[in-house]
DNA sequence: TTTATTTCTTCATCTAGATGAATGCATGGT
DNA sequence: ACCATGCATTCATCTAGATGAAGAAATAAA
């Protein structure tokens, strides 16, 4: 993955950044999308609904790349929030830098494949979400991304899942009782 | 989407069928998933999860791929079957000749944006299903994909919404008789 | 430290949607 | 044409999870 900074790096319209924990990067309703390659830190995307509550699309920790892609790609008003959990350095480039002139067809199959992987991992959650009630999917987020467990509150993995936080409590006693 | 044909075709790898309604490409458990190009027809992909109900991943009409990229990317066993829902003819092809040598930098970029619009779709999809109440995705399905709807049979569409045909039908109850 | 703010938990209540069963229609096969 | 299977609708019942409120625990701020 390494190689995936360096190649970031090499775009001339990339900016690094530096945020502190709390800082909003990207406001739903705000024109122009971008996308970020967390080099440090974590990251999440989110909306907030017409009740005013949270629903957050993906955490992203070092390594990932986070954009509102369905603005981007369709022309869409920003609808997703994109702020920093912990303090963050963050990579600003142009996403389609991934699939310029210039690279190696080596290089575009690795960039492809991370595309191919983001979308097994979409279908994945979205099989989750219409297949299998809260406590499964909350065991296979567990399972599936451990580090971020210490993390992230509860209370926005409750939000990540479809469920209320109140929920995902009631569900983590029951675990912690049957065992 | 006319040039997606021409480039599948050149695969000399792929091979064209046809297909009658009904007839299974793909069996959740299938050691070697494959990648399908509809040129004509209707294919969907499908999980049967413990209690033998069928929730339904994705429609494929006309000009669109479906595979089981979960499995293809990440090495897992095949998890969605896939069949015809109309009489249909399919190109299976290598996911990977898409990107590879030979490709203009265009047809890359264009195959590229396949993918991320993808991607786009299916966060609009899981946000859906993590924000909204059926009622209102099963109207966004209404009004994204108009002529899905008569030709995909009402328990279909609520199987890819994720609830019952049964809660499906009474939704649409409340519909017509509110307008 | 002390206070303030957010997070987690627990409970009582409520509701969207699941389940199971019955009925009437429509399709498809022979 | 016939019968059989599948599909859509409706209803009674049940349950997972939502909602709202209140208290305990943890974090952050002073």
């Amino acid at each position: 993955m390494k190689k995936l900074t360096d190649i970031i790096n090499n775009d001339p319209k990339a900016k690094e950044k530096a945020y502190r924990k709390g800082h909003i990067l990207q406001h739903a309703g705000d024109s122009n999308a971008s996308t970020y390659y967390v080099k440090k830190g974590l990251l999440r995307s989110y909306i907030i609904d017409s009740k005013g509550k949270e629903h957050i699309f993906m955490f992203a920790p070092e390594n990932w790349i986070i954009a509102d892609l369905e603005a981007l790609e369709f022309n869409e008003p920003v609808q997703l929030f994109i702020d920093c959990l912990e303090d963050s350095e963050v990579i600003i480039f142009d996403k389609n830098y991934l699939f310029k002139d210039g690279f190696s067809k080596e290089k575009i199959a690795e960039n492809t494949q991370l595309l191919y992987r983001r979308i097994g991992k979409l279908q994945r959650r979205v099989l989750m979400l219409i297949e299998s009630p809260a406590i499964d999917r909350y065991t296979y987020f567990v399972n599936t991304y451990p580090e971020l467990l210490n993390r992230v509150p509860q209370r926005m993995i409750a939000t990540y899942l479809g469920i209320t936080p109140q929920a995902l409590s009631t569900i983590r006693g029951k675990i912690t009782r049957s065992s």
